[in-house]
DNA sequence: CCCGTTCTTGCACGTTTTTGCATGTATCTT
DNA sequence: AAGATACATGCAAAAACGTGCAAGAACGGG
């Protein structure tokens, strides 16, 4: 594992979980609690996050729930991406939401597979290039730089000239009640015009999004067609959720 | 093992896992560590990567997947790009179009210049997402695989939505009488639809273009405010456009 | 075809960076 | 107040780095 990797990823902790216990951390990843905590006071050094006895807290509360600079897919997510890859038939079209988890999905589709693919991320869309087979539509407006993908007005009228058999969105929450949720307010709204255009929409959620919530709500329950996810189908939220009527796939 | 061969590998490999480490790569490839430092210094010397200890990550987080390959710009071409960039002031809105000369300029363009990008291109937009003062709009619409931008009536249509001060246009060919040609007609249309909306067209051309023609004409002389070349002030083919009034814009 | 030049590549060497441990100090908990 | 936990610092081993150098390949001109 890189140094530099290892920074990513406390920064991705903290967004997502709103804290760092030094302990924890050197435990799962296999290093000393002295490597951490030399990182986390560099990261305090930068500004990005705030020390504390024990371990650290984010430098600003409203950068919880942000996407971190996430450089690596970890092998969940290309689990995940991989089953939802599975999803997609021959000839269909797909309204591919971006993401990390999202870029994975595209990545696992086969080079020569014969479908459209409709995207407001130019990062997917790139991706997708190579892929002689694939029809790219791509939904233009404003570009959200924390998030990489096109948002706001224009976007989202771009989004009511489409339409597709399945949507696959990326959110940062998924919790029993509060349902899918995500740190933008206007990635909320994208994400749900996207989902209007699709017959069927499944999320994408590897196992650390469970039962976490953020700010702005993207869709309920009922607006979904299944949840893909690398949890185990006896995690405690994911019962839940099967008892709530929602399908969902997992990677076993 | 062909040493583009390895550059590319090493590009590949970024995309795709998001990191390279020296070691395991040099293993991989039955190379010294030293040749893959070597590269990976090059890669990122030309932006393509970032350097960390113990291998590299992609130059932006953002980019992780984006097709790095390809993009090693000629020198030519990198000069012209360099011109073009000087001509964007900050504040201003420049309309950018595709291709390898385009995405050069992209590249040209300082980090933190507080200016607006318009773009049909998925590329240009990803290579810009690590500009934080940049506001970047993209055009969108049917993606055409062999010029990786958009194009068709949704793409035009867009493109009637935004104006700029600055378009830089890249032609395939530059002739002194049938003018500035491409050889796809969508490609023609669109390129006609982005320099209608703004107050100044450039033309981007590196010398081998000069002098040739293709079948479909994106516009007249008359309607482009210059050329932007790295060939000699004292070609021909310039000094006939000279001749002709154009404003010509060299390296030297 | 031959010879000089240039470029690439791997190795050796000294330097810098990282990392885990030990030690002593500070801080928290009870 | 006392024990436990977290911390900073110093230190040494290991890993990664940069540089110089020499052998070899590719190239170009004669």
């Amino acid at each position: 594992m890189l140094a530099a990797e290892r920074r990513d990823h406390l920064l991705d902790l903290l967004a997502r979980e709103g804290k760092i216990v030094a302990k924890d951390v050197a435990a799962e990843l296999g290093i000393s609690e002295d490597s951490v905590r030399r990182d986390l006071r560099d990261l305090a050094s930068e500004g990005l996050c705030q020390r504390v006895y024990g371990g650290a807290l984010p430098a600003s509360p409203a950068l919880v729930g942000y996407a971190a600079r996430q450089t690596v897919a970890p092998d969940g997510k290309r689990k995940v991406a991989s089953v939802a890859a599975g999803l997609v038939r021959p000839g269909g079209a797909l309204i591919l939401d971006g993401g990390t988890t999202a870029l994975a999905v595209a990545r696992a589709l086969p080079q020569d597979l014969a479908c459209t693919v409709i995207t407001h991320s130019p990062t997917i869309a790139a991706a997708l290039l190579d892929h002689p087979q694939t029809e790219l539509f791509l939904l233009g407006g404003r570009i959200f730089k924390h998030s990489a993908v096109a948002c706001g007005a224009a976007a989202v009228e771009a989004a009511q000239n489409v339409s597709a058999d399945l949507c696959l969105l990326g959110v940062t929450g998924v919790h029993p009640e509060a349902g899918l949720t995500t740190g933008d307010a206007e990635e909320a709204a994208m994400k749900r015009a996207l989902a209007a255009r699709a017959a069927d929409t499944y999320i994408l959620a590897s196992s650390e999004k469970l039962g976490t919530a953020s700010r702005f709500r993207v869709l309920p329950w009922e607006e979904i067609s299944g949840l893909i996810t690398d949890a185990d189908p006896h995690d405690a939220v994911v019962e839940r959720l099967t008892a709530r009527g929602v399908e969902i796939l997992t990677t076993g």
